[in-house]
This record gives C-alpha cells, structure tokens and sequence, in this order.
DNA sequence: AACGACTTCAACCGCGCACGT
DNA sequence: TACGTGCGCGGTTGAAGTCGT
C-alpha cells in the first residue's frame, strides 16, 4: 500500500496542491457523504465540491473500487473464480466488461486476483505437467513461431499466461494451426453444444482466426485476447473487440486459410469450423454490419453499449444460465 | 525474535476515446 | 480540422502483510 499523506501535514499547507497516495478515512467520508447526497457527476466537481484535495480521477477510482455501497468485499468464490477465468477466456483482459458481469466486483479487484491468484495457478498446473524445462523460454516461442518446433499443449499456455510476452497473433495462430495437427482433443473440453449458448452468436462475427492470450487448458477453453480462432476439439475462440472488423462479417473458407495456413475444412479439428461459418454467413446474409448482427441499443445492466465496444453480451446472453450465478443477465 | 523473500492489492500513470468548442 | 477537457481502461508500482527460514 502507498503511504498516507496525512492531512495537515505538508499538502494541507499547499493551497490546490492535491494529495496522492492513501486515503484517510476522513476522505472516505467526505467523498461517500458526497456521493450519497449528490450523486455522481462530473468527477473533477465531485473532488472540489466534496472539499477534496484530490483530483477527480483519484476520486473516480476510489468510489468505484472502494467505496461503492454495492461492493462486495471478501475473497472470490469458486463459483466467480470460474466464471472470471471464463470470461477472460473470452474477452481477455477487459476487466472491467468482465467485473460488468460479477456484480459487486471492480475491475481493478478482478485485475489483481486475476495477477496475483489465478494466473499463477494456471501457469503451476501447466508447468507441473509439462516435464520440458523449456516450456519457459522466450527462445522457444521464437521456434514455435517459425513453425519449426512443434508447441505442446502446455507450452502454449505457458506464452499464453506469460503477459510480457506481446505475441503476435498471426505467428501464434501459425503456430497452433501446426499443434492442432498433433494434439488430440481434450478429453474434458467443452463440446460445442455446451458452449453453444455462450457462442450462439459468436459465430456471427468470425472474422479471423488466431490465438489470443488467455488459455483456460483444465476446461478446454482457449482464447481470447488478440484473436478469435478455434480450438482443438471445437472449442471456439472468441476475438476481442477490436479484431471483429465490423465491415467483413461474412467469412470465407479462404478467410480461415489465409490465418491459418493449415486449416482444411476435413480437419479433424476444424470440423465445426464451417458450421460456424455458414451460420456467420446466413444470419448476416441481407448485411455486413456488426450492429445489423448484435443489435445496436443492446443495453448492459442499463447502460448502452456504444458501436465499437460490444461487450460480447448478445454473445454470452445467456451466461445467466450459470447455475451458481446469483443474478440474471439481461 | 529477526530477517528476507514473496504476495496482495490500493492507488497511480499513461493512453485512447468521446465530446464540446 | 484542431484543440482542450473529462472519463474510463489496462498496466504498473510500491507499501503492507504474510510466510519461510
């Protein structure tokens, strides 16, 4: 934690000098009695209003991740641990549309637990099951990248969860379209029926096909961050927002091709591929637009979802069906 | 008890976007 | 169109807490 200033001793001397760091229970008070009685506005008012040496940002984040009377305090359930690993597998490190689906949950709370907790344990699980001392070296994500080595399950993880490792999605797509020559399916993983509610409309918006940065192995999730592509054992990536081209919704097999050299529409694991793709193309078939598709006005626990940050709502619409989720998604 | 290593998490920073002028 | 401002997001930092020796 980052040392209080207190109040009083230097910053207090300072006329507009705004304080950092910790914040005082007396700040607290001042910013929740504020907020309480007059609502949030804009934030730099909120900070000057409520006789607060702070800057509006400072108290933003404090309100959000503190202070809200909603939060919900305590350590993450099994049940959100699941669904968070869940739904990074689909939007990657967009936390705060992940925190939008665990209510009373902050971003920043996801963020770190996520840091901290679970991308540890996965990065263990996967090391402890991979033998290979070189399943951690960068240099060998530079072979897999040439496509000259082939990448175990594990190994992909590994890069996977390793955050400073800014792959390139197209090498990484390469490289997995090789893997998926070799891997079996999972046994454990997610069949398309079981996902299909999550996915229902994913389809729709299979625009490129790749690896993301986010790997869920124990379920046989994978996906997520940079690209949409497909698993092995047809499990489906789903694209983060900003790869899903809003103007070429409709793919084609040679779409699929040109991100993933090895891709035949009689492999093996790329067999719901084209079911996928027919579906894509029939329900946009009278348009190209991603709005057209979702739906623009989609609301989210009411707040519209602008064009251009679709959240994978229509996607996940029925998430809800989560049996130990404790509300509903509209 | 003391110390260092490791973990946790509140808060900051910088960037990009939206919007108004 | 260019610029300024505010907001929100994701990444990072760093102090407090915890654990191991």
């Amino acid at each position: 934690m980052r040392k209080p200033d207190p109040l009083g001793k230097k910053n207090n001397n300072i006329p507009n000098k705004l304080r950092k760091g910790l914040w005082s229970p007396e700040e607290d008070d001042k910013l929740i009695n504020y907020m309480l009685s007059n609502g949030q506005g804009c934030w730099s008012d909120v900070a000057r209003n409520a006789g607060l040496q702070r800057c509006g940002k400072s108290c933003r984040l404090r309100w959000i991740n503190y202070l809200r009377p909603d939060l919900k305090r305590g350590a993450f359930s099994p049940q959100e641990e699941e669904l968070i690993i869940h739904l990074h597998s689909l939007l990657g490190n967009r936390w705060s549309q992940i925190a939008a689906r665990l209510p009373g949950r902050t971003d920043n709370e996801i963020k770190n637990f996520w840091n901290s907790t679970i991308k540890k344990r996965l990065k263990n699980s996967s090391s402890s099951s991979t033998p290979s001392p070189n399943n951690s070296d960068s240099s060998e994500h530079r072979d897999v990248m040439g496509g000259l080595m082939p990448m175990s399950e594990q190994d992909i993880m590994a890069w996977c969860m390793d955050s400073s490792s800014s792959s390139s999605p197209s090498m990484l797509a390469m490289a997995m379209s090789n893997q998926f020559q070799t891997l079996p399916p999972l046994d454990n993983s997610y069949d398309m029926s079981a996902t299909a509610g999550y996915f229902n409309n994913a389809s729709q918006c299979f625009t490129q096909v790749g690896v993301g940065d986010s790997f869920y192995g124990d379920h046989g999730i994978f996906g997520g961050g940079d690209d949409m592509g497909v698993g092995v054992g047809g499990e489906l990536f789903v694209p983060p927002l900003e790869s899903i081209g809003l103007e070429n919704s409709t793919v084609t097999d040679s779409d699929i091709h040109k991100k993933i050299p090895n891709y035949t529409n009689n492999d093996h694991y790329f067999s719901n591929i084209d079911s996928i793709i027919n579906h894509c193309n029939n329900s946009s078939s009278s348009s190209n637009k991603i709005e057209d598709l979702i739906g623009v006005g989609s609301y989210w626990e009411g707040q519209n979802l602008r064009m251009g940050e679709w959240d994978l709502g229509d996607l996940m619409g029925d998430v809800s069906s989560y049996p130990f989720l404790d509300f509903q998604v509209e």
